[in-house]
RNA sequence: GUGGGCAUGGUGGAAUGGCAGACACAAAGGACUUAAAAUCCUUCGCCGCAAGGCAUGCGGGUUCAAGUCCCGCUGCCCGCACCA
C-alpha cells in the first residue's frame, strides 16, 4: 500500500478551476453539424426573480445534468441549454416599488442567476442562452403570434375576464387558483373587456391524441386529459311552445331524455333577451341575472351548496320524446361557457338537478331502475335498466344511449356531440413588462397585423409603467408610440397596448435553443430536424396545465403549418418533488424559510450540494431540507478524496471486490436512468465503505468509482482523475461497462425459514437449483437442527434468497 | 364532491410477492487529543436479563411467504370543482 499524503479536499479551489476550464474550452457546447446521435435534455428555464436561486432549482437542474453528463460519456452529442423566462409581474412590481426600469432589473437578476448556476457546475451550453425579453427573441414570439392570427387562431373578443383587483390585470382561467390570483393572492372579479384570445380549443383533440404518442409520467398525462376534459354526448333541440325557435342543449345522458322534467338556462343565455317581451316576470328574471353577474366566479362556486333560480314564466319547452310541456328556469348553476349554456334537467339521475328540483318542488321522474330516487339521484351508468321511457324501456344505459342518439339524428332533433372543458386562452395582459401584441387597431380596417418586416414591435421606454385603474395597459399613456399609421389603409390608427402573458415566450423557447442566433427565422428547419424533439424534459407539476399545455399547442400549430419537423415537442416528461423548508413547510418568502444554495456551495462545495439534492430522498417526492444531511454528503466526498492516500497495488479489480464493482456499475447506471438518484448514491457509499473495510482500493477500482460519481459531483472527480494521471478531462470518457458473469460469487447466504419464520442463515452455492435444494438442504447440519424430528411437509426454495420449510 | 398520490425507526428514506429498516441524518459510548474540532471504531425499531415475542396507519382476505396483491376503513398531501 502506497502512503503519500494528499493535500486536503478543497472544493472551493477545485470547483473554480474546473468551471473555468470547462468555460474556456467550451466543453459543453453542443455541436452542429455532427455525426453523433443527439440527445436534447431540457429543464424549465428559470424566472430570474430578485431573490436568486433557491435550493429547489438545483434539484431539477442536477437531475438532468446527471443524465446529460452520462449521455456525453455514452457518445451522444448533447444539447443541454439554459435561458431566462424574464417577462412577468414580479419584475415589474419590483421595478415599480424601487423606481428602476424593469429591463435593468431583469439584466441584474439574470447576471446573478447565471453566476449562481455556474457555481453549481451545470453542464449547460451557455453559448445558446436565450432571454425572452431580448427584442431579438421576442421578435419571433410576436412573429408566431402573427402566424396564429393569420390562421384564424387569434381573435379579439369582448368577454368577462378574471380581473385581479390587486395586480390590475386580466388572468387566464389557469391563473386563478381558489378564486384568487395565483401570483399575489388578490381578489379576482369578473370584468368585461375586449381581449385577445387564442383558440386552443381548436386543438383540444390533437392535444389529447398527442398524449398517446409520447412518454409522460402518468400523473402529467392524466392531469392534462382531465383538464382538456373531453366528454361525449348529444345535442338535442327542444321546441319552445308557440315559437319557431328551438332551445338546444348538450347532454352526456341522452338516454335519460324521458326523465327531463324542466330546462335551465344560464343567466347569460341570449334567449332571455330575445324573448324579453314574452317573459311575464321579466323584472324578476332580470334581477336574478344582475345578481349573478355581480358575483365573482369564486362566490358562484362558494355558494354551490344551495341552488338558486327563477322560473321564466311565459315560456315553455316541449320534450321531443314524449311531447310533454316542461317549464324553463334560469339558474347560475348552468354555465354559459360550457355546452350551449342551457341544459335539460333530469332530476332523477343528476345530483345537481335533483337538488334544484327538491329546492323548487319540481317533478322527479325515474327513468333508470336501480336506485332509490326518493332519497337521491341515481346517476350510475354502469348498470341500470331504462323504465318509463317508451321505446327505450328494458335497455341497459349504454344501449339506450346509442338507440336514442340514432333516433334523434334520424328525426332531425339532435346530433352526436363531443364537448371539452378546455377554454380558449385569454392572451391579453394590461401590463408593461411583456411582449407587445403586434397589432394595430384602425377605425376603418379593424385589427390589422403589423407587417413582418416591422417586427419586433419594441417596448417603448416609458416613464411611468404603473398599471392604471381603468384597466388600460400603461402603454396606453405613451401617445407617441400608440398613435401610428394603419399598415393597410395608411390612415390614423392606434397600436394594441395590451401585452402578452408570461406564457408566450416559454411556449417556444426550446425551439430557439436549436438555433439561438438566427435573425432570418425563429430557427432553421434543418437544425430543428436534427435536434427536435426534446428527448427528456423535467419540470414542475405546477406547469402541467399551463406552460406544458400551451407549449404543446404552439408547437403543434407550427407543425401543422410546416415550420417544425415533429408534432409533439417533448418525447419524455418527468417531474421533481418540491424541496421543503427544514420544518417540512413549503418554502416561501413570507415564511422566511427560503434556503439559498450559495450558502451550501460556500460551506460544503457545489459537488456536495449537488449530491445532497439528489440523495435527500425519492426524486418525485417533496422532501424537507436537512442541513446535516447535506454535510453528510460532504463527509462522503472527503472519504472519496482520501482514497488517493489508500491506494493498493494493482491496476484492475481485486477478486473479492469484483462482484460488487460490477453490481455497482449496473445499479448506478440503471438508477440514474430511472431517476432513482438516492439509491444510486447509496450504492456508491456502500462501495466506498467496502474500500475502507478492504484497506483502500486499486487504481482500477478508483477509476470506475470516479466515472460513476462524475455525473453527480463532477469537479472532485475531474480533479482526482487528473491527479491520478488517468487522462485529461472526464466529459467524454466512456461510461463503464459491467459483466453479469463477473457478479457471480462463490457462496451466497440464504435464510432458512421454518413455517414461514426465519430461524437461521446458511451459506450455499449460488447456482443451487430447486431440485438440488430439495435433495441437499434437508441433509444440511444446521437445517437438520432446526427441523428436529418433525416431518418435512413441503420445501420451497427461492434461489439466492431463502428456503421455507413447512414441518408438522 | 371528484381525479391522482401517499402512510415503514427519533428523522430522510431502502426493499423484482422471498431475511423489513439498505444508505444517510440525529443520538449514545469508546479511541486519538492538554482540550476541542476533524477522523476512526462500536451501539442504535419496540418489549424482554434471556430464550423469545411484537412490529411497515386500522380491519379482513389471498399465499408456503404480504410493506408489496385483493376487499373495506381512517388520516394526510396535490389537482379539479355546479363541465350537464
Amino acid at each position: 500500500m502506497q502512503n503519500k499524503e494528499c493535500k486536503p479536499y478543497d472544493p472551493k479551489t477545485i470547483e473554480a478551476k474546473w468551471q473555468k476550464r470547462w468555460a474556456d474550452e467550451g466543453t459543453f457546447e453542443a455541436q452542429y453539424p455532427s455525426d453523433k446521435p443527439k440527445f436534447y435534455g431540457l429543464i424549465e428555464f428559470p424566472y430570474p426573480s430578485g431573490a436568486g436561486l433557491h435550493v429547489g432549482h438545483p434539484r431539477s437542474n442536477t437531475a438532468m445534468d446527471i443524465i446529460c453528463r452520462k449521455r456525453r460519456m455514452e457518445g451522444y452529442n448533447v444539447l443541454y441549454p439554459i435561458g431566462y423566462d424574464a417577462f412577468g409581474l414580479p419584475t415589474e412590481n419590483y421595478a415599480i416599488a424601487n423606481h428602476i426600469h424593469p429591463a435593468k432589473v431583469t439584466r441584474d437578476n439574470i447576471a446573478r442567476f447565471r453566476s449562481q448556476l455556474k457555481r453549481l457546475g451545470f453542464s449547460f451550453d451557455y453559448s445558446r442562452e436565450v432571454d425572452t425579453t431580448d427584442p431579438d427573441y421576442y421578435k419571433w414570439t410576436q412573429w408566431i403570434f402573427l402566424k396564429l392570427n393569420e390562421h384564424g387562431l387569434a381573435y379579439k373578443h369582448e368577454m368577462p375576464i378574471n380581473w385581479c383587483t390587486s395586480c390590475k390585470v386580466g388572468l387566464a382561467n389557469e391563473e386563478v387558483v381558489g378564486g384568487v390570483c395565483e401570483r399575489c393572492g388578490g381578489e379576482v372579479v369578473r370584468k368585461v373587456k375586449s381581449q385577445w384570445m387564442l383558440r386552443i380549443t381548436e386543438y383540444a383533440q390533437k392535444l389529447l391524441d398527442g398524449l398517446d404518442t409520447v412518454n409522460f409520467i402518468d400523473k402529467v398525462a392524466i392531469q392534462q386529459r382531465n383538464w382538456i376534459g373531453r366528454s361525449e354526448g348529444a345535442e338535442v333541440d327542444f321546441k319552445i311552445v308557440g315559437r319557431d325557435e328551438k332551445l338546444r342543449v348538450f347532454t352526456t345522458r341522452p338516454d335519460t331524455l324521458f326523465g327531463a322534467t324542466y330546462m335551465v338556462l344560464s343567466p347569460e343565455h341570449p334567449l332571455i333577451d330575445a324573448y324579453k317581451g314574452d317573459i311575464k316576470n321579466y323584472g324578476e328574471v332580470a334581477e336574478y341575472r344582475e345578481q349573478a353577474a355581480r358575483k365573482s366566479d369564486f362566490e358562484r362556486t362558494e355558494m354551490n351548496k344551495d341552488k338558486t333560480g327563477v322560473e321564466i314564466k311565459g315560456l315553455c319547452a316541449v320534450n321531443p320524446v314524449n311531447g310533454e310541456e316542461i317549464p324553463i328556469w334560469i339558474s347560475d348553476y348552468v354555465l354559459m361557457s360550457y355546452g350551449t349554456g342551457a341544459i335539460m334537467a333530469v332530476p332523477g339521475h343528476d345530483t345537481r338537478d335533483y337538488e334544484f328540483a327538491k329546492t323548487f318542488d319540481l317533478p322527479i321522474v325515474e327513468v333508470i331502475a336501480g336506485g332509490d330516487i326518493s332519497q337521491e339521484a341515481y346517476s350510475d351508468v354502469e348498470d341500470g335498466i331504462l323504465v318509463n321511457s317508451g321505446f327505450l324501456n328494458g335497455l341497459p344505459v349504454k344501449e339506450a344511449k346509442e338507440t336514442i342518439t340514432a333516433w334523434l339524428v334520424e328525426k332531425g332533433l339532435g346530433e352526436k356531440k363531443v364537448n371539452y372543458k378546455l377554454r380558449d386562452w385569454i392572451f391579453s395582459r394590461q401590463r408593461y413588462w411583456g411582449e407587445p401584441i403586434p397589432m394595430v387597431l384602425c377605425d376603418t380596417c379593424g385589427a390589422v397585423p403589423v407587417p413582418e418586416d416591422q417586427l419586433p414591435v419594441v417596448l417603448p421606454a416609458v416613464e411611468d409603467y404603473e398599471p392604471t385603474d381603468t384597466g388600460e395597459s400603461p402603454l396606453a399613456k405613451m401617445t407617441d408610440w400608440v398613435n401610428t399609421a394603419c399598415p393597410q389603409c395608411g390612415g390614423p390608427a392606434k397600436r394594441e397596448t395590451d401585452t402578452m402573458p408570461n406564457w408566450a415566450g416559454s411556449s417556444w423557447y426550446f425551439l430557439r435553443y436549436c438555433d439561438p442566433h438566427n435573425d432570418k427565422a425563429f430557427a432553421d428547419y434543418e437544425k430543428l430536424s436534427y435536434w427536435m424533439n426534446v428527448d427528456w424534459y423535467n419540470g414542475g407539476m405546477e406547469h402541467t396545465t399551463l406552460h406544458l399545455l400551451y407549449s404543446r399547442f404552439w408547437h403543434r400549430f407550427l407543425y401543422d403549418i410546416g415550420l417544425v419537423p415533429c408534432p409533439e415537442p417533448y418525447q419524455k416528461r418527468t417531474s421533481h418533488g418540491m424541496v421543503l423548508g427544514e420544518t417540512g413547510d413549503k418554502m416561501s418568502k413570507s415564511r422566511g424559510n427560503v434556503i439559498n444554495p450559495d450558502e451550501y456551495v460556500t460551506e460544503i462545495g457545489a459537488d456536495a450540494t449537488r449530491m445532497y439534492e439528489m440523495f435527500m430522498g425519492a426524486f418525485d417526492q417533496a422532501i424537507p431540507w436537512n442541513p446535516n444531511g447535506a454535510r453528510g454528503c460532504r463527509r462522503f466526498l472527503d472519504r472519496v478524496w482520501r482514497l488517493m492516500d489508500m491506494l493498493n497495488d494493482g491496476e484492475g479489480y481485486r477478486k473479492a471486490l469484483t462482484p460488487l464493482m460490477h453490481e455497482t456499475i449496473r445499479k448506478v447506471g440503471d438508477d440514474y436512468e430511472a431517476m432513482k438518484y438516492n439509491t444510486a448514491i447509496a450504492q456508491m457509499m456502500t462501495l466506498v465503505n467496502e474500500f475502507y473495510a478492504a484497506d483502500g482500493c486499486t487504481k482500477g477500482e478508483l477509476k470506475t468509482l470516479l466515472l460513476l460519481l462524475y455525473p453527480v459531483s463532477p469537479h472532485i472527480c475531474e480533479e482526482m482523475w487528473e491527479a491520478m494521471g488517468f487522462g485529461s478531462g472526464m466529459t467524454f470518457e466512456p461510461w463503464p461497462e459491467y459483466d453479469e458473469d463477473a457478479m457471480k460469487r462463490s457462496e451466497v447466504e440464504i435464510a432458512i425459514q421454518i413455517n414461514g419464520k426465519v430461524r437461521g442463515r446458511i451459506m450455499i452455492d449460488p447456482e443451487m437449483t430447486r431440485e438440488q435444494a430439495a435433495r441437499e438442504l434437508p441433509e444440511h447440519q444446521q437445517v437438520k437442527a432446526l427441523v428436529g424430528d418433525r416431518g418435512i411437509v413441503k420445501l420451497i426454495f427461492v434461489p439466492g434468497r431463502n428456503c421455507n420449510i413447512i414441518v408438522k
